[in-house]
DNA sequence: CCATTTTCTTGACGATCGTCAAGAAAATTT
DNA sequence: AAATTTTCTTGACGATCGTCAAGAAAATGG
């Protein structure tokens, strides 16, 4: 029983024993370790994730370097929503920064799941209107925000990232270079 | 008929003829003057819209002033989704930059049609697929890319909105400040 | 536990950006 | 069409950032 993936859908509807038991015979559950890529860009994706327990780092390629986007923590849906979409090639890379945990639904899984269950259809829709909040989120802060005060929300909001995470990838996740990360964290703390 | 949003529909599924004419009982159709407010922060999202004609600003007020995040063009969803889906308070406001026209899908009727029509639940989730790439897009950008390269993916892709808005809302929107966004044309146009 | 590799910090310097202010251009109103 | 308001451009200057390079610290692997 995949307990935090129910009691995450449960913040959204309730759902009966029987339902919970069937839901179980969609997805598996898939173990990544430290820096293991979860998806790579090229690929068409055809997965919906769901981040059982760790962490997992959205980057892109960009002119040979990585450039972070996003983190992933436990209890969210994670997905190349464009590749998934139109069935064309991603330019995601979704890698474990630890020993993590993802739920693999397929989509043949999710066409049978929503066949069987049709008033299931919900969950994909949740799971997408999930990722999107996560999205408008990061938006916003880079729209109204400086790398300063991101980095202070990030401290506050996902204080245990930086036990986990290379300061390079927070740096390119907040927008500057490793260098003037430390600078901020030098004049943050005094 | 409203034919811009079933043209738009038809790219994900094809729809009866019946399912066509049953749908147009569940939403509303609404005009918009430049420099009208479509939805502002504070209120508590209850509609779904997708811009039939026209152009659409998402901005976040930010320290008394307007933060630009996003140029909604024709055929796109638009709905501020955190409040929509959690109740609260919203803080994102969308304003028309030219005579528009929307499609209003409220909570209400968007609970009926799916009641009467089940198997147009996909819809919704299309709804809230397509916002989200739309902001994949954006957060790829801008980690990815600098002002100039995007100013100039602006002006290739949605150059017709050069014509329309002010340059300062595509400043805020690149994230750079007026002045600033001046010398990138100069520089660009040499 | 030591050696090696990777990551982080710090300083110096040049480039870029934001701010301020003033004038030009464009849009709006009457 | 003229007047007013708004928006855009340009220059100057100070602040901030990225880059480069070197050394310190931390993490990794044998």
């Amino acid at each position: 029983m995949e307990e935090s993936f129910i009691t995450y859908l449960s913040k959204y509807i309730s759902l009966s024993q029987k339902e919970i038991e069937l839901l179980q015979n969609y997805y598996t559950i898939k173990t990544l370790n430290k820096n293991e890529l979860l998806f790579c860009e090229g690929k068409i994706a055809n997965e919906i994730y769901f981040l059982k327990k760790g962490t997992i780092r959205l980057f892109y390629t960009c002119e040979g370097y990585e450039k972070t986007a996003f983190f992933y923590s436990q209890n969210q849906f994670i997905c190349a929503g464009e590749s998934y979409t139109f069935q064309i090639p991603a330019t995601e890379n979704f890698q474990a920064l630890e020993k993590s945990e993802v739920i693999i639904f397929t989509r043949n899984n999710i066409d049978l799941l929503l066949t069987d269950l049709p008033n299931l259809e919900f969950i994909a829709r949740i799971a997408v209107e999930s990722e999107l909040i996560s999205y408008q989120h990061m938006v916003k802060s880079f729209i109204t925000k400086s790398a300063e005060q991101r980095y202070l929300d990030l401290l506050t909001k996902h204080g245990d990232l930086f036990q986990k995470v290379p300061q390079q990838y927070i740096a390119s996740f907040l927008g500057v270079s490793p260098e003037t990360l430390s600078r901020i964290k030098k004049r943050v703390f005094n």
